[in-house]
DNA sequence: GTCATACTGGACTAAGATAGTCCCATATGC
DNA sequence: GCATATGGGACTATCTTAGTCCAGTATGAC
């Protein structure tokens, strides 16, 4: 129920690995590689979120992608709203109520209730929340390697989809 | 963002009818009749509220449908767990933990923390409240007529598609 | 100046979810 | 027996999503 799409998880994704390297301009196919989602995924994504306002651009040789802002100051809504557009719970919580016949219906202010308690829940998580580890790696830093060096590289594959190199 | 489907909006709407009528037993085409939604709809959606024990059914001539318990022990979880489906807010957080990955990934613990916050709301919602009339009719009981004998009745239609009668 | 690198914008297809309809079987009261 | 209902499921049209690809443009390095 409620399920965002997976669009959407991946930019998450992508927005955490730009939030690990503040100063670098990562170009796609990095960002690509470290994630390991495809990437003409990748590029379909950045385009939207630096659309949204949430990444720079700099384009030409050397160019890449960086954090518009700290990732404190990117909320969830925010993401949301630039990867899933400005769409309401229902239909007629959107902001241009189509419904007109709102004030005569059981339903609407209920379920525009619950809209507004989602959305502030939203605004509370920012990308700082969602960046930072929950824990140690369990395995993988067998190694002892700084983890500072390789902030979010070595975490694994998200689900068996949409891999790089799937191209025969 | 986040949006629950139109069917799901349609279930409530009848929920909501049923709730007004606690004693009697609406067959479906009263309840397509009444929600001005179109009879098959309204059957499906009745079929799947009657599997998911929100509403008890009762065969046969004169027979129909009633709500399975008090609005008020119906919440919106309920609701949208029937009819969505237990999917959660990401694949990642559906309890057949298929992300076996979950405790290398950054993202997954903050969207969970959302994820709980949304089910909880949900959960504070009953169908009492989505049923309670948000205040009075605005405009349409000009008739001076009671409220009481066609409580949810003149509720103009919700949206301008899929009307009863809608057959060539 | 030329070239390789990278973003920009949009078109395009395949796959999947959604909405809506219809049919046949079964139960029940009159 | 028959009209009235629900139960179960199949089916199609349509919209959305996911993923890919290409032609254009900007920019630094050589
Ligand atoms: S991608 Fe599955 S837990 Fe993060
Ligand atoms: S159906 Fe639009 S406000 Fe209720």
């Amino acid at each position: 129920m409620l399920r965002i799409s997976r669009l959407t998880d991946y930019g998450t994704m992508i927005l955490v690995h730009l939030a690990a390297r503040p100063d670098e301009c990562c170009p796609a196919s990095d960002v690509a590689a470290h994630t390991r989602l495809a990437l003409p995924t990748v590029q379909k994504l950045l385009k939207l979120l630096a659309r949204g306002d949430l990444v720079r651009s700099v384009r030409g040789a050397e160019g890449g992608y960086t954090l518009a802002r700290p990732a404190s100051g990117i909320s969830a809504a925010d993401i949301l709203g630039v990867l899933e557009g400005p769409l309401g719970l229902t239909e007629c919580s959107t902001e241009s109520h189509q419904c007109e016949l709102e004030a005569g219906c059981q339903v609407s202010s209920a379920w525009q209730k619950l809209d507004r308690a989602i959305r502030r829940a939203l605004d509370d998580i920012s990308l700082a929340d969602l960046a930072e580890p929950p824990r140690e790696f369990p395995v993988l830093n067998l190694s002892g390697r700084s983890l500072q060096a390789r902030p979010a590289t070595p975490a694994p594959p998200p689900r068996n989809r949409n891999r790089t190199g799937a191209r025969p």
